[in-house]
DNA sequence: CTGAAAGCGCTTACAG
DNA sequence: CTGAAAGCGCTTACAG
């Protein structure tokens, strides 16, 4: 690596980084001083500290936070470990997180596992050698997960899908509620004859919902029309094919209720070309507030926001807590919110 | 904070992580002879090996990284910066970045300034005194941007998104390529009146498309069917409408080549609406290869992928090698692969 | 083959 | 108000 004159190194960049040592010699004070000048401490005469600022800012001095965390035992960084190729789930809760941490001293890194068991052991064990303060572990899904363990060195929480063992902690989104609200919203639209088209029936999040779904229906006196719960995949093409086979067996639906957005947005397609028309006839609601695809659908789509800033934000807090000394094992739960638009406005 | 008999701690989480200490202290060795054993280093007695190995094992012993760097001067940490709310760009370039480091020594790191300024140079700040090794700077558009300046204490890699200061490397999609692929392939297929339905011309990305698009056609002597590049938005009701004008304006058109998949999506539904066959009639092509919609539409959409996972590769090579002292600056252009489906297929 | 010592960049009592 | 010294967890010459 080729140093020249004024030492900067070939490759564009800077020289080896300012320590607190150059600035010390660049003020003319000790290392200590600079240390107590830069941080606030008192005990420095106001004059000094102006020296030994003026210093660091010409050197562009950043402290090096490693160093400190050796000190303090603290590293401020906590890591996001994740199985969500897309991102579609994580990036919304580490925002949360980062805002429930705040600006300051905390930073979040994430790291994709790829729903990779081997690459999820190399990740943690990159991010525990480094030193994290706290571990974040979202799920691709909702269906529970294996616990990382009891004897990690630092606090877990586990977000979206939570841990199989009740003594982690666990942020999910209330699917049973989701359920319930959708629902709900539709009984106030007018609705009556209510049918549900749910996503996998492997998947948790497609028995949870749909059981709100048949909870409300229940306590509202109403039937499902269709009978039962229509489970399939979460795609476009199930929407289709599976309301296509609704309105056959029940002509004279008023709402599909849709595990998914993408669900939703194939229910759209086929009752618009089989001409029965969204909201007027038949009101249509989705589920995940894909902004993408909910605004975009013919008409735009009422969905449920699972608020997954929300649930970062309750990882952050659990976790901080329990860095602090106080954890609060089991599953918490956060509300989703419905977000209405033209596809269920009233008929 | 609660300290049981066993060093457990009320959080649920082991104390303090073992250091090297304890596992001398454990194995009856000193610190210096368990640095060597564990890192396998020459000159220890087998026996003496397995003895500390044991005793790290134990302990459940991961070396701080952070003091190691605080020696080698590196950190085995890459900071991917990012900009894109989705993921949608960010987190395939991270998976190849991450795959050119291999799954050894380097990890990566993703931070998102959600687009704002503020934010970014927070993050900047936090990976710099963190160490990073590096940093790979990944945009939300293809428009260049700013550079972060030539002063940082580390290498930087602008990826998707180029840095306006030749002096910096950058890695980008090939978009003008992308074009003249979209047009090659329609010709193979038997295409000859081909339209083209850009995106917001406010980007970069939708004029180069366009442009290598216009460039193929010329080469091959045919026109551009509409006289001109529509342009408009990214969106499928941009999709739906500017097609519905083409196909009034020019009946006869027998392609339609797309700036983007959810463009593409909105071309399918209306030309469909108004009772072509796609791809009897019309051939459609999107762009972006996001599987999600592509392989739902009506047919599944031939589109052009942007190969990011190369993007982050390069990235993280270039990147390796500025480390290592030798920066290649400019712009690395990645060429991007077409995926033929159902909507090109041969009319 | 093994260990005492110095040092990476920083902070924190403790003297002066 | 300022600075010398010890120490965080580790590695690396250098003695033994």
């Amino acid at each position: 690596m080729a140093e020249t004159a004024n030492g900067v190194v070939s490759g564009g960049f800077s020289a080896k980084p300012a320590t607190l040592r150059d600035v010390a010699a660049l003020a003319g004070v000790s290392v200590a001083t600079v240390s107590k000048a830069l941080n606030g401490r008192e005990h420095v005469r106001a004059e000094t500290r102006v020296k030994v600022q003026q210093a660091a800012e010409k050197l562009n001095f950043l402290p090096n936070v490693l160093a400190q965390g050796l000190l303090s035992g603290r590293t401020g960084t906590v890591g996001l470990l994740t199985s969500d190729l897309v991102g579609r789930f994580s990036l919304p809760v580490m925002m949360g997180a980062e805002d429930a941490f705040g600006a300051g001293s905390t930073s979040v890194f994430l790291c994709d596992a790829r729903g990779d068991g081997i690459r999820e052991q190399h990740h943690l064990h990159a991010l525990l050698s480094r030193r994290v303060d706290g571990l974040i572990i979202v799920g691709d899904t909702t269906n529970p997960r294996e616990s990382l363990g009891q004897h990690l060195p630092v606090p877990v929480v586990y977000a979206y899908a939570p841990s199989l063992d009740e003594r982690d902690m666990s942020v999910v989104s209330d699917n049973v509620g989701a359920g319930r609200q959708a629902v709900e919203h539709m009984v106030r639209s007018g609705r009556s004859r209510i049918a549900y088209i749910a996503g996998d029936k492997e998947f948790l999040a497609a028995r949870d919902r749909a059981e709100g779904a048949v909870q409300a229906l229940h306590q509202f006196g109403l039937p499902l029309m269709g009978d039962e719960v229509m489970y399939g995949a979460w795609t476009e093409s199930w929407g289709r094919s599976s309301v296509r086979a609704l309105i056959d067996k029940c002509p004279d639906i008023d709402a599909v209720i849709c595990g998914s957005d993408q669900i939703a947005r194939g229910v759209l397609d086929a009752l618009r070309e089989s001409g029965r028309t969204v909201p007027d006839e038949v009101a249509v609601m989705g589920h995940d507030n894909w902004e993408l695809l909910a605004t975009q659908a013919r008409p735009p789509l009422s969905t449920i926001d699972m608020n997954l800033e929300l649930v970062g934000r309750k990882a952050a807090q659990l976790l901080f807590a329990a860095i602090e000394g106080t954890a609060e094992p089991g599953i918490h739960s956060i509300s989703t919110r419905l977000l209405a638009r033209d596809s269920t406005a009233r008929g």
